[in-house]
DNA sequence: GTCTATATGCGGATAGAC
DNA sequence: GTCTATCCGCATATAGAC
């Protein structure tokens, strides 16, 4: 069959994803919404009856989006892995900024989702221990069991939190950086004072790229 | 003159902080603050004419809390200074909590904060770099300039957002463990990879005291 | 300073015609 | 599926008496 113009309740998603990595969940009403696909309030309550439901939709598609980038995350054994596994996190994440920036707002309004979140935080932390673990073995990093532990609790924080620091951060001159570089760049000196010898060159260089 | 009751405007800001800390700062309507208080709506609008401004005013008393901290830390050439400094910060950063956690509905409804709290954290930046140089200065810490500036980086981002963070860590056993306990017991792992020989040991003891 | 009463506006959500 | 019209409730904020 012949492609069809992108459903209605498809574009409410997307428009209500895009309003709310911008101006921020809490500010954006339902009638914003309607006015950006171009479609009356009361018709985008037939396709939703509640702006919670939106949110809880668009949470399961964060969910799917950021799984194929844990999985690669978990499998990585090299620092060109991680580079990349990181480059996609970020990505995933940039495009539902909202749900872990505003994820205070979207829990006090959707209390059933806190437990999803809980759940792919865990499964976050899991993908990156076996990350760490990997490139452990392989003898990129020189870790203890407790030291994979922390640096996998701080990947995942950083990747959870960055969005919402870099908000708070001074300014640099940044010459139009893109946002998850600087992202990048950070997580990857976490791993800095575990990288051995030859392969913390090669870090260094991954990180100047970065940077420019 | 003889010990005053406290003054209607200061019940209301304490009111206010606690029940912003609790229930979050979007949840708490004004007339939930004069409830809590005990007195009318219209007696709460007379003495601050709109809620932004009794979150204009706790963001002030947050940064009047948060200074004798910095420069606490900022003196501090000891683990034991940096374990004060640290618990010192998180209680301040703990009576004010909703600040940081619901920054960005803070931002959203009152934007000319933004640039006060991207100076508080500049200022944090500045202790931290500080704790670290004088650290590195005592010989505790062996970190070259560029570690020192990461390092001070994480431990600004982690005092800044780990209250964020902790609501979606998988829970624990965590048997009754203060708040700032498991913050703090975090934080002094970022120094690790970092400290020499003796002092980690000791490093280790501090960190066990927080688990018990 | 404090109260009661009320104005105002907005956002979420529904009803019913087309 | 889509619209127009409307309801409802709540939160901010004000007016004016005491």
């Amino acid at each position: 069959m012949a492609a069809a113009a992108p459903k209605t309740r498809d574009r409410i998603v997307d428009a209500a994803r895009r309003l709310f990595n911008e101006h921020g969940l809490p500010a954006v009403s339902t009638h914003r919404i309607a006015a950006e696909v171009d479609i009356s309030s009361g018709n985008l309550h037939y396709h939703f009856r509640s702006k919670r439901l939106i949110v809880a939709w668009l949470f399961r598609r964060f969910e799917d989006r950021l799984t194929p980038c844990l999985d690669a995350a978990a499998s990585a054994t090299a620092l060109d892995d991680l580079w990349l596994s990181l480059h996609l996190t970020f990505e995933a994440i940039d495009e539902y900024r909202f749900i872990l920036r505003d994820m205070e707002y979207v829990l006090n309004e959707s209390p059933e989702i806190e437990s999803r979140a809980q759940a792919l935080v865990s499964r976050q932390l899991v993908a990156a221990q076996a990350l760490c673990t990997g490139l452990a073995d392989a003898g990129v990093l020189d870790a203890s069991a407790d030291d994979i532990d922390m640096l996998a609790l701080q990947l995942v924080f950083a990747t959870t939190c960055w969005y919402s620091f870099k908000r708070l951060m001074p300014k640099r001159k940044s010459p139009a950086q893109g946002d998850a570089a600087l992202a990048a760049y950070y997580t990857l000196g976490l791993l800095a004072p575990f990288v051995v010898g030859e392969s913390r060159d090669y870090l260094n260089f991954l990180r100047a790229k970065y940077l420019k």
